[in-house]
DNA sequence: GTCGTTGCAAAGCGTTTGCAGCCTA
DNA sequence: TAGGCTGCAAACGCTTTGCAACGAC
């Protein structure tokens, strides 16, 4: 029943806590096998899925792309892609304004923004 | 070289046109296959790719689903998704204030919003 | 020693694609 | 009749899962 510590998980929770951005399933393999080199594709995706149920990790689903994975409880925010050198920047605070988007009658719970552009470098 | 008017195709836009909220390719199947029986699959995905590339055909892809397709040409607008009953219903218009998210240096040229919570039915 | 966890490989699911025959123009 | 299009089925990429061995406690 209890959970164990094993240096799977900890490889794997090390890479989430050291990235700059969020990771794909592979990016978290190939970094985690640094420490664990028998570390198995399976086990990243259990070890995801219990992260993400314990809401210790949170996935970051960009329209028709693989999922991404990163640390869960920082600030709210979202993210801007850059479309040519595809690098994330994490957009921090988020408008108000998207309340007022809805009629009053609906209940608004949550929302999702991707926002898409050049980033400062790629100009 | 030039482009062929079939069965097939006829009947996949017609179900779009007819469509009052985004399909998925299974529900365009279904739904295709009372006028083409014989509708595969594979040919509803070519059409669907095809459409997509001339911009005739948008894609409303949420976060951890199946790719949805309408017509595009809509005013733009995004989707408020019920968690309950998962209907979904467009919202029109579109803060102007996104444009303030990001810093000035960031050039922004497009956006998805995905909003998410209770519709009035469902309250 | 127990039993949660792992590596492996097979299976699952949505999507793409090669190919031979079909059918629109 | 030409060649774009279709149905079929195999292949593909990502993810899940069954199972026997492993190892944390």
């Amino acid at each position: 029943m209890a959970e164990r510590n094993t240096r799977q998980k900890r490889a794997i929770q090390a890479v989430l806590a050291t990235a700059e951005a969020p990771l794909s399933v592979r990016d978290i393999l190939l970094a985690a096998r640094r420490d664990v080199p028998s570390l198995s594709q399976g086990t990243v995706y259990r070890v995801l899925k219990a992260l993400t149920a314990k809401g210790r990790v949170a996935i970051v689903q960009l329209p028709g792309e693989v999922p991404l994975y990163e640390v869960a409880g920082k600030s709210h925010h979202h993210f801007f892609r850059c479309r040519k050198c595809d690098h994330m920047y994490e957009i921090e605070g988020c408008s108000k304004v998207l309340r007022h988007l809805v009629p009053d009658e609906f209940q608004l719970e949550d929302h999702e923004i991707f926002l898409f552009g050049l980033c400062p470098v790629c100009r």
